[in-house]
DNA sequence: AGTATATGGTTCCATTTTGGAACCTGTCAA
DNA sequence: TTGACAGGTTCCAAAATGGAACCATATACT
């Protein structure tokens, strides 16, 4: 299978992946969240060649995950921000830093820690249920049919039922 | 810059992506969640060339995300299982699915939903600040220096201090 | 005994993707 | 006028990939 037949897959992992799974565009997304917005900038910050650079920055802006932003209209120049599908894109790079941070340190641990800014505590967020508050764990999670396959199922789509 | 040397970047975004940010890694996590074990299987699933397949295994086997579980003797034959390493994906996983749902689904909704045992309720995880239990969003998180990179600035190490 | 089939690979090659260097264009500042 | 800067595009060699063919072992079927 090709990669640009993946998102055929009625799976929202393949899907999202197919959007933002190459090696680059994550990164980018995350210097965009550390403020980042030039095109040069995002080149020094990362060391990825302009060429595909400039491919990356476009398929954001195109699939609506960055935003071309005029900030000097003699010379036609744009700054990349990010939309709020972007910004909603946070929980993924925070789940991947406590990931990194326990299991892809060196020894001396997290590069980078976190603030909340509403209680002023340095925070470890936490995935909770959010019908009874609990920590999430991958066993406690049972994955059933949802509608974007009983739709299809109806419909007589013929699906896969797989389920993370 | 060549993508292996990506991973030299103090920031475990990079470091993570280093390990699952390529094109089919992830996706084989994902079926690996799913009770997918074998080879044929994973092939199966996911339409990836052997070639590649094999590869990307053995990777994850190496880096420690999957073990290997010999399941016939007589034939050499191994299983592929998540290791702690491995499960502890599973934030990333979800926060790609709850992502994809949102903005990657076609009009149908979410192809799979999940049930939380503990409570039996249809959940949607939520990431919350484990000293207050408020909701995370991007703009109520300030980033600070953190112990990985002090010790290394403490040492002489020259390191950016950029944060996510 | 002989053949077929399943599993889990490896080898080879043509196609794609990538990194890096060189080049281009318009503007501004000295 | 010269040079620097931002933001590209073009080109090529190197690396990654998909797909097909091949292989080795063990069991299963006739």
């Amino acid at each position: 299978m090709r990669w640009e037949e993946i998102d055929s897959q009625i799976c929202s992992i393949a899907r999202g992946l197919a959007i933002f799974g190459d090696k680059w565009t994550l990164l980018i997304v995350r210097d965009a969240f550390r403020r980042v917005r030039r095109f040069s900038d995002f080149q020094k910050s990362l060391g990825i060649s302009k060429h595909r650079l400039s491919d990356r920055l476009n398929r954001l802006v195109d699939v609506g995950i960055l935003s071309k932003v005029l900030y000097d209209e003699k010379r036609d120049r744009y700054e990349y921000r990010l939309t709020q599908k972007g910004i909603e894109l946070y929980p993924v790079l925070m789940s991947v830093v406590q990931w990194g941070d326990k299991w892809a340190c060196d020894g001396d641990g997290s590069p980078v820690v976190y603030e909340h800014k509403l209680c002023g505590h340095e925070t470890r967020p936490k995935y909770v249920c959010d019908q009874c508050d609990e920590e999430i764990s991958a066993r406690d999670i049972i994955p059933k049919v949802g509608p974007g396959i009983e739709t299809k199922l109806l419909r007589g789509q013929v699906v896969s039922r797989d389920g993370l």
